[in-house]
DNA sequence: ACATTAGTTCAATGATCCTTGAAATGATGA
DNA sequence: TCATCATTTCAAGGATCATTGAACTAATGT
């Protein structure tokens, strides 16, 4: 990932409804929700959604497939992970124990976990 | 962390000087640099630099220190963990395995790493 | 005290983003 | 095919954010 993509998906998730969004959806799976469903849970119209979704498509952290009549949206795993990867890279020069020393390391809930590579 | 933190915090880093500032201070760890060292390195005047201090300083990702005539700057890291780990609570509803099949495990060159609290 | 260096605050302008309803597109079932 | 439901696109406005130079505050050494 490069600093211009993470730019974009930073501002994609620095916005209170479209955090909203991507964090039903991380909650959510692989199995992803309707779109509909999203507005429902998260409380705004179909068009600020759609707008959102789309802001968050093209940041590469959901993606989305038509089901019948419907549209599904998930999250996109990867571009999360490349995400807090990036956030992180050269952290104190690769010496964590220059702040290993102020923090307690520890499992993550997901796999989503930041990783060397 | 709650969503409006979070969002703070997603909106300091989202800018362009401001994701090259933390990054630079990521690198730098607990020693910090100085606000003429940051400028010079980020390529950006005085002005610009403290204003984008201050937005990461609000967003609890930075703190600063006189030091003689300098003012240093470093990374927050309690403030950095807890966003990463909101980003990725609850993710795919504690069952990891569903995410899991999709990206490998690995582990973090830091400390940084989302941990689950 | 004074000159110099380091950073911050202020105010105004320009740029960008968000919201909204109305219209358009796509899919389903009768 | 027609009515309906689900979602997206469009256009206009209001709101928020970024940039700039000038003025200000703070620390140092002579």
């Amino acid at each position: 990932m490069d600093q211009r993509s993470a730019v974009t998906a930073l501002s994609a998730l620095a916005h209170d409804n479209r955090l909203s969004i991507f964090r039903q959806l991380v909650k959510c799976g692989p199995s992803g929700m309707t779109a509909g469903n999203i507005a429902r849970d998260v409380g705004i119209g179909a068009t600020a959604l759609s707008f959102h979704l789309k802001e968050l498509a093209n940041a590469g952290l959901v993606h989305s497939w038509r089901d019948g009549r419907y549209v599904r949206y998930s999250i996109e795993v990867e571009g999360m992970r490349e995400l807090l990867s990036f956030l992180t890279e050269d952290c104190c020069n690769g010496q964590p124990e220059l702040c290993g020393t102020t923090i307690k390391r520890a499992q993550s809930v997901c796999s989503l976990q930041v990783r060397d590579n």
